[in-house]
DNA sequence: TAGTGGTCTAGACCACGTG
DNA sequence: ACGTGGTCTAGACCACTAT
């Protein structure tokens, strides 16, 4: 904070004390990061460190501008953005919410698969194996691993009003999801980025997917219940957390009769 | 503008003359819409009305203040959604703009289709045909016609690198795009989404997409030079313009082997 | 009634692009 | 040097939720 912009009629100077709010680095440098997103920045630290968990109120705002030491709008602004990336959720009246996978209909999010009437079917899985092994390059590569670290490997069936749908493979580290077992997934109830963020401390927080059409492979074709050579969607999504830091690596093959994916371009 | 919300200080009253600014139903009335709302709508307006052509620069904020009597905060916030929603685009220091089909890369937010190797490949249209005729009962619905309304319909191929990938079938409704024909088509140089707004006012600013994997059918796939029954990726696309009034409907087909179709969650 | 997020204003200054 | 968008502040009031 040592020039910073506005506020010429202050006759305090820069904000009384510049005590332990690392807030710094502004003007007519040649790198320069506005106020807000390094509050943003903070922000996101809380998050990551856990000081605030999913589904917990984060302080108010004011509260946290006098915690950082700058206006309620400059906090607003990076409360904003971290919205905007579903990092928090805002509730008139109420406050500021840390985001989970628990509650809402958060499902639909990593999972648009819809039935041809344009209806959101719920779906329950099926889960077929949960082995530890080592990782392949390939996998080690997209996890940011070293070849043949440790990785847990699920095999899942989704099945939609009975109708066996969709086939998942996840790789995930097996540093972070150290102590997971089948017998552990299969206690669980609710989405499986639920049971990551509150058993294994690791949100999602996006995820990129290509998506191809292949067809059907006959140990594929024979676990969802079509012919060989049956067209399937195949959609290999790599999920990332805070830092952009890769956690899943994921390979679906989706049956899509009756059943679409449906996404909107804007 | 009755009781604006802040200013108590203010002791002209509610600025000054109530005039031409359509500005009006504050507070605590049943139906609350915050005012920059209602200069998003405004702005929204000029848009649509061509006022503001695609490419072409709008008012500065001070200005757009001033003739709507609001802050310039005001305005900004408006811009800063219309900016989001892709209506708008801002370059600091020199001003802001309407989006357009035209320049920048805004080919690949409506065709997601990369090589293997995550590259964006360039790709030639080569048209097929275009027909005028009567909407199906289907179509009509779609476009929000009466059935036997008259459409155009498009068909066209994309090569990506000499390889035939795509096969296109586009149905416009006849009203609008009155006078497209293939030769006019093909003189056109650019992405069809440039020419519908350049040439026929209409432009596309969202679209929602069902992805289905389909086994191609012999007349399809002779067109894409696979094999009957090879699995493709059928896209179903219907696009809006303002006011979310359907103006396309078009079907697609993707040969996925080299390419896929590359989704982001968030 | 009190607290939270949401809106609005007015003014100052900064960063960027262009003369 | 000037104009544009971008940042930051301080303060007032509104809308919503809970007590």
């Amino acid at each position: 904070m040592t020039s910073n912009p506005a506020s010429t009629a202050n006759p305090i100077g820069p904000a009384a004390s510049g005590e332990a709010v690392p807030v710094a680095a502004p003007a007519s440098s040649p790198t320069f990061s506005p106020l807000y997103q390094q509050i943003k920045g903070l922000i996101t630290q809380s998050l990551e460190s856990g000081e605030w968990k999913p589904g917990e109120i984060i302080p108010s705002e004011v509260e946290l501008a006098s915690r950082y030491k700058v206006s309620q709008g400059t906090v607003r602004k990076a409360i904003d953005e971290l919205a905007a990336d579903n990092l928090l959720v805002r509730r008139q009246g109420k406050g500021t919410f840390v985001a989970t996978h628990n509650e809402d209909r958060a499902q639909f999010r990593f999972l648009r698969l819809l039935a041809d009437d344009g209806v959101e079917h719920p779906h329950v899985s099926r889960l077929l194996e949960c082995r530890r092994l080592r990782a392949s390059a390939d996998i080690a590569r997209q996890l940011d691993l070293k070849p043949a670290d440790p990785v847990v490997l699920i095999k899942r069936l989704l099945q939609f009003d009975g109708e066996t749908t969709v086939l998942d493979e996840i790789w995930l580290p097996g540093g972070v999801f150290r102590g997971l077992t089948l017998e552990r997934l299969s206690e669980y109830k609710g989405p499986l980025y639920a049971m990551f963020e509150t058993e294994f401390g690791t949100r999602m927080i996006r995820a990129t997917e290509k998506i191809r059409a292949v067809a059907a492979e006959p140990s594929v074709a024979d676990l969802l219940h079509v012919p060989a050579g049956f067209p399937l969607l195949s959609v290999e999504r790599v999920s990332y957390t805070y830092g952009d830091r890769p956690v899943e690596v994921r390979r679906g093959w989706y049956v899509t009769t009756g059943y679409y994916y449906q996404n909107d371009l804007s």
